[in-house]
RNA sequence: UGGGGUAUAGCCAAGUGGUAAGGCACCGGUUUCUGGUACCGGCAUUCCCAGGUUCGAAUCCUGGUACCCCAGCCA
């Protein structure tokens, strides 16, 4: 697919272009800091492609750095499935991965530094405490009984901090702004806390850890970051990030600009909700193939490129939507109508029987692997005298306008004749179990005389089919905003036929297939070879997305 | 009159005073050995509402309305 990402324009890029063009802009150095905290999903992936993809497009850099202040929610497992989300995306972050503990002391020297501005104090109110002094939101909140401690004081209280004299949550440092602003964040934010426990990359260094807002703006002033992306939520937060950079002597002047974050419907996006489904063992991990996770998606058969190209389509704005997980299928149906071989493969095997050829018939046809793309090459495909094909396509009654099998009726099977349905056996209960078709040798690459054949239908030697595990995933939702639900549980909107398995046949060429090989099973979907349960051998497939079906979209009509 | 934001089609989204891009979805049609793809055509006389300025307004002004975010020692 020849999509280049973030081709789109949108008021982030017309900025950074402006300030290029009017030269009060250098090099562009952006960031992508996640928490390692939980997997990435669908949702980073628009701020990697914005934040990375400004970078490529403008000659810039973008760091990798992960936001580590809070050790007791991080992991390293984290940190290398989000360092290796971003690769398999095709990104690269300029330099080493950077970490925001690597800046830990510095931090530390800033504090002490606004203590001697007297623009910091120890305080040693409780997080009770401290939410009923802060006031509310429409009431002004009070100064704390230790806002005016000494410089010296103060300087002491936090060394001691650091050397670990105090137990956790007996003394925080804060910032000393303003008790009433309206502005929340500005209320004397907390700016350390104490901590004793071990970081997964400064270990038993610190006792004390820098919160967010006192972290993320130096953090970028240090790395040079000229334009600090981050979603709507942080907007409020856009004071306080200043106001670090004017009070302290960082070496450079970051800005920090929001947009709006993604919402796609039928699933969640938020990494307490992922965390939920996979700690209750509703799903069977942060990767599996119904996550909205990167690793998730690249499971389920997603290609770099595919997500790149939804993140382009999606744009970037400041209004805060919800997009249509349509828009998702679409970007990896069209990358993989161009890129995916062709197979056929039978979901639900029906026997059908061609009366008309001898027990040991055997015709091979040599097919295209892909009907555009004759760099595929072609694959060999054996007919014998009993096939599968699909019980959907067939009906004993079938309405108006069904082009497929039925008694009487003719059907063309893919890459071969046309048969015409003779005869239906029923099994004990009255189910079809078989069906006897005659085939017209006259028929292969061209049409009948006389008669017209709309139906193609798939199909599989009975004696070369391949047994293949298939799984068909579908929505992990059953409404469109989970989340939303004001007075129940997203829990209660799970989809109980999210993931189906089916024991299908597939063509011989399935048989020998790596894992994460994508192919288009003809008439049905695009599937992915599971990359950890398949094997070549022992093929398990992962349905990435159906093709559409306009039979059954009609069907739903009538 | 707590603060900060956002309103353009079913959804996402361009557009920043010159007469509503594009994509998804949807609806027709053509082609087709995938009921897929591709191709052609349709889909906002109007931009949250009401006034005003202007020759001219989605864009400027005034006044409303709706929705989102903020009261972690999370990020």
């Amino acid at each position: 697919m020849s999509t280049d990402s973030t081709s789109a324009p949108n008021f982030i890029r017309n900025q950074i272009s402006e300030e290029l063009e009017q030269g009060r802009l250098n090099q562009l150095v952006t960031r992508f800091p996640p928490e390692p905290n939980g997997f990435l999903h669908i949702g980073h992936a628009k701020s990697i492609c914005l934040n990375f993809g400004l970078a490529e497009q403008f000659g810039g850099r973008c760091h990798l750095r992960f936001d580590d202040t809070n050790p007791a929610k991080e992991e390293q497992v984290y940190i290398d499935a989000i360092r290796d989300d971003i690769e398999w995306l095709g990104f690269h972050w300029s330099g080493d991965v950077r970490y925001a503990s690597d800046y830990f002391e510095q931090l530390y020297e800033w504090a002490c530094h606004l203590i001697r501005e007297g623009l910091a104090y120890v305080d040693d109110l409780d997080a009770e405490q401290m939410r009923e002094y802060r006031g509310t939101l429409t009431e002004p909140g009070r100064p704390s009984p230790w806002r005016e401690r000494s410089v010296a004081e103060n300087l002491a209280l936090f060394e001691a901090m650091r050397n670990g004299d105090f137990e956790e949550g007996e003394k925080v440092l804060r910032a000393k702004i303003d008790m009433a602003s309206p502005n929340i964040n500005l209320r004397d934010p907390t700016l350390y806390r104490i901590r004793h426990a071990a970081h997964h990359q400064s270990g038993e260094r610190w006792k004390i850890y820098p919160a967010y807002d006192f972290t993320h703006g130096q953090s970028d002033a240090i790395e040079g970051i000229t334009h600090s992306l981050c979603t709507l939520e942080f907007e409020d937060h856009r004071p306080l990030y200043n106001w670090f950079l004017e009070n302290l002597p960082v070496p450079s002047q970051p800005r920090q600009i929001e947009f709006a974050r993604l919402n796609l419907n039928y699933t969640v996006t938020s990494k307490r909700k992922l965390k939920l489904l996979v700690d209750n063992d509703i799903v069977d991990g942060w990767d599996d193939p119904r996550m909205p996770t990167i690793s998730g998606m690249r499971r389920r058969g997603y290609t770099p490129a595919s997500v790149r190209k939804f993140c382009d389509m999606v744009g970037v704005a400041r209004a805060a939507g919800v997009v249509d997980i349509q828009m998702l299928y679409h970007a990896i149906r069209s990358d993989l109508e161009e890129n995916a071989p062709r197979a056929m493969c039978v979901m639900k095997p029906l026997k059908v029987v061609l009366s008309n050829l001898e027990e040991a018939f055997e015709q091979r046809f040599e097919v295209a692997g892909h009907p555009a793309r004759e760099d595929m090459g072609t694959r060999s495909l054996p007919l014998t005298r009993e096939i599968w094909i699909d019980r959907d396509d067939f009906m004993e009654e079938p309405p108006k306008k069904f082009f497929r099998l039925a008694p009487g009726q003719e059907v063309r099977l893919r890459n071969a004749y046309v048969i015409r349905c003779d005869e239906v056996i029923h099994d004990d209960s009255g189910e079809v179990s078989e069906l006897r078709c005659s085939v017209d040798l006259e028929t292969l690459g061209r049409n009948p005389e006389g008669r017209k054949v709309k139906g193609v239908i798939h199909w599989v030697s009975v004696a070369h089919g391949v047994p293949v595990e298939v799984r068909n995933y579908d929505n992990l939702f059953t409404v469109e905003a989970p989340d939303r639900d004001r007075d129940g549980d997203f829990l209660d909107h799970l989809n109980p036929e999210s993931l189906e398995t089916v024991q299908a046949i597939g063509e011989p060429a399935l048989a020998e297939i790596e894992p994460e090989s994508r192919f288009q099973f003809e008439r049905v979907g695009y599937f992915c070879a599971d990359r950890y349960d398949s094997a070549p051998g022992r093929p398990v497939f992962n349905r990435t997305v159906s093709l559409k079906d306009g039979w059954a979209k009609a069907q739903k009509k009538a």
